[in-house]
DNA sequence: GCCCTTGTAGAATATATATTCTAGAACGTA
DNA sequence: TACGTTCTAGAATATATATTCTACAAGGGC
């Protein structure tokens, strides 16, 4: 028994499970290993340490979230943008609880390891650029009042309206998507008329 | 030295600023009589355990806020219910971190003790009454409908604005109040246009 | 067939943290 | 003033968890 039984991808998705089932405090290396079947020297054989292993996770979780929100406004399409996170969350509702329930840096103990700090500052340096080209698509500007209308709209407001049931494990139901339509519509409409005045 | 130098109250306020500082994680019984100059003998003098003391944190945090609600409420002024996360932020700073960034159930570890149960269920009571309240308030009826638009109203949307704030420790600008006006208006509007049809 | 590389396997170690335990001090009271 | 209660004080203990270490096995290249 020498090559290879495990892969890097079984241990993330081992962790994906435990820390969507009982929080990230409960994928502990012990239980990611166990759940796996592995012994732990496996796991230290892929990774250099847990946070290394959740930093990644959390990484490979973020980039695939935001890939869903690049496109729409690729395609110039802002209410699709804002729709993308109960979209997203019903076919991947075990990554969302991971992604939208903890915050970034409670998700690991200490803070992020150097290895992935680099892959940390690009996902903020894109996320930002989103809000960015949100804010010149839909408002036609992208200053400090219209970047932060877009925070509410891309983000603060989908997930807020798809946290409770990600806390009860269950699929956003359509009311969740007509609430940030109707908000997206009225934010918009309140910005063009203040621009008249 | 043996009458009191320490109180429960002292206990609390220390974990408090320890939790708001760095987290719930980092409010350890060391760290808590340590910020205190106390010994962890008289810590457990008062409190049987770890999460006694924190679930007791929570909860006569929680109180707090809410309290400001149910007036609003009773003063039949939805808006102002909306608009009190914000502003209770602004002058509870640290009790804000605590109850809003972080998840009921992963602000302690393992479970609530038996002697809290209550005391949480009471809570959540409490919380659901004021759901039930603010729908027959403002949508004139209390149906699945109209208690899922007053969570979002009173709690996902107040929530969600302010929380890129708490993160950074910064107080919430008027912005904040402004989005929220907005989106209560329109929500409120939206269903009174759809009761026509 | 022999040896080297890459993993498996799991015991050993270090550390952090909650909790318990033993000693002793101060205040109020008889 | 002697005593008991209430706390302070901090050492001792138990446990969970990350990380390291040692042993060995299987496949591939020589």
């Amino acid at each position: 028994m020498a090559r290879p039984k495990f892969a890097d991808r079984d241990f993330l998705d081992a962790a994906l499970a435990i820390a969507a089932e009982r929080g990230p405090l409960a994928a502990t290396v012990g239980a990611i290993a166990e759940r796996l079947g592995a012994p732990v020297g496996s796991f230290y054989h892929r990774f250099p340490s847990r946070n290394v292993l959740l930093g990644e996770l959390w990484l490979r979780t973020v980039l695939d979230f935001q890939q869903g929100i690049t496109a729409a406004l690729d395609a110039g399409d802002g209410l699709r943008a804002a729709l993308h996170t109960p979209q997203w969350v019903r076919t991947h509702l075990d990554e969302a609880r991971l992604l939208l329930l903890y915050n970034r840096d409670d998700f690991l103990q200490g803070g992020w390891p150097e290895a992935l700090r680099d892959g940390v500052a690009a996902q903020t340096r894109h996320m930002e650029s989103g809000f960015s080209r949100f804010a010149q698509l839909v408002f036609g500007r992208a200053g400090r009042d219209e970047i932060r209308r877009s925070q509410f709209l891309l983000a603060e407001l989908p997930v807020g309206a798809v946290r409770q049931h990600l806390q009860r494990r269950e699929m956003p139901p359509p009311i969740v998507d007509e609430l940030i339509r109707i908000t997206y519509d009225a934010v918009i409409a309140d910005y063009r008329a203040r621009q008249k005045r």
